[in-house]
DNA sequence: TATGAATGAGAGTTCATTCAT
DNA sequence: GATGAATGAACTCTCATTCAT
């Protein structure tokens, strides 16, 4: 790994820092700069321009998130335990890129607008291609109900993990893998106690 | 009710939507003005500083919010009742509140540093204290699983709830009560088969 | 004429002056501003962008240029009365448009290269088109000599003329129809005397 | 000849391209630096700053300038003859140091206030003693034509003379001899057919 | 009530220049 | 001799805000 790339990526880190402390908008590159200890235009010797950081912190987040879940499907496992991978993977991603979630939970709406950022709103799709087919794999295996509007069931679970983003600190008292056993037990089972 | 207090309602009306489409900062008053039909000038005679549209459009929002939960707090209900309640008040509100809802959704932590804004903070606060409260008694009672972390379990909730707003469009073919329905058997009883 | 368009005007004729005087890249819109008596960032509710300021004048030079040349031309005159009247009416255009012309002469070569000013480059062909016509026409009837390089004849007779305005002070002791006759006399002419 | 001062003569020619292609504030050392296949910083060990680039361009076009024209000063030709060499003389200039040429007839003026380039100025005025006064030497002996106004000929002669360096380009298919005659052709005897 | 024009602070970005390696 | 990384000043441009009309 050239010095130049170890350079990058902690830039980036940093950025994606102050990017999902503030929201995108709200940080300048100055407040970036400071925090990586340079001057503002000290910025642009690594980046072409604010946007371009952005860029490479979500691109570079996706591709990592769909390695992992690539590796999950290729597994070809049956509905629920497909489901139940993608939710841990899902929490060791926020793990590994929270900052990068954040941001991605905050700004992907607005930005898949932006033709530089198209690749969010296929990321977009691809997701809901995944999740809502396996969940309606589910509902034909009789692994998961049939009476609940599928897309209604789609939204809770995405929502329900990745929202996670916005208040999980790595380092926590909680690994990954134990939040997602949690968050599993209650999106699969209810938090109510079944009679 | 005077004129301009109806003006005002539009206009922040008008603000709250843009607000809700592109982010608080990201949104100019020019945007505002323009979608207004008046140029960005003008909004001043309405209004002190966009901020100002933002403080009224969020307090205006937990206004009715507390009233409306306040109301289902005061009839006494039992836990599961309660939070069934709860989450259908709050589906309500979206409906009603859409943008508002989006806005505080995305923007409630980073204004709460801002002492203007310590309201928010504070709804934060009694909002945890209202359904983490809530959930307890559950527990107590037998009525909510006692083998869950109990905060995890009101985040799991809150945020399933709140973050609807970033996808619901008032008029679309559920209507808020049933989707809370629906929201409701998912959270209390589980997407899973129960076997 | 709308008062915006009074003041643009004024404006426009400040900014040619500054590029005239110091060129296009090395002028900053805050030599502007202070020439007019204004903030930098006031010059941006009147033009998008310094280079549209740029662009204004240009093309306004261009459109009056071409509305003098096309009198002339309708004029239909004999090949050498033709380039007298073109001459003298360039040298009027340089009293009116000194800086316009000067920031022409100084940086279309470049500036034509970028697609917004690609109609500097058409305006150099129907100008070379024009002028070396008429010169070519006159060869053909004995008006002019028939031993000279024609391109070459027609680059001398247009720099000539035009690198007047880098040195032309509008008010000083010559008219520009007085330049015009001398101009023509030693391009006709020439500066020898003729045995 | 140490390799040091080739590679800086190198250089040298490399700037002055850049700089008559783009304009001298338009350029950046990092272009200067792109066309010599080098880093922007490496050129610092070369020069000491871009403005000493230019000054060295221009003081080397303008001392082999003055040797060629003190060559042919001391000569003590008539004036006419005089004339004839000092233009056939440019045109030579021209054709070995086109991008000099063509930088000093764009910044020049520009330049000429900053005292580093006071030379510039002196160089003009030097210049404007040798021509108007061989052209006023001419006048005297009648070789050339006492009608006109002395300076508007002087202008005339030396504009018409520069210029070319803005669209000639070494190795065309007229040398400079050859250019130079027929712009004394024209410049003495003129463009019309003389009746 | 609204407009047109301006302000002034600060944003993102560029760029000549420096310097340790 | 050249590189990679940084500096710091200045630049173009944006935008919330003001105010006379």
């Amino acid at each position: 790994m050239s010095p130049s790339t170890t350079r990058r990526a902690e830039l980036l880190a940093v950025a994606a820092d102050v990017f999902a402390e503030q929201g995108y908008s709200a940080t300048t590159v100055r407040q970036i700069a400071d925090a990586a200890g340079m001057l503002a235009g000290s910025l642009y010797y690594h980046f072409d321009s604010k946007e371009s950081m952005l860029d490479e912190i979500l691109s570079g987040f996706l591709d990592e998130l769909w390695a992992g879940y690539d590796a999950v499907l290729e597994a070809d496992l049956a509905p629920r335990a497909t489901i139940e991978a993608l939710v841990t993977e899902s929490f060791r991603e926020i793990d590994r890129h929270r900052a990068a979630v954040a941001i991605y939970q905050k700004e992907s709406r607005q930005l898949s607008a932006h033709p530089r950022f198209a690749y969010l709103a296929a990321a977009q799709e691809k997701f809901e291609k995944t999740w809502l087919g396996t969940l309606e794999r589910g509902v034909a295996v009789h692994a998961f109900r049939a009476d609940l509007d599928a897309r209604l069931t789609y939204r809770f679970v995405r929502d329900t993990v990745w929202v996670a983003a916005s208040w999980y600190r790595p380092g926590g008292q909680h690994s990954p893998e134990e939040i997602a056993r949690q968050y599993l037990s209650m999106v699969l089972d209810g938090i109510a106690v079944q009679t």
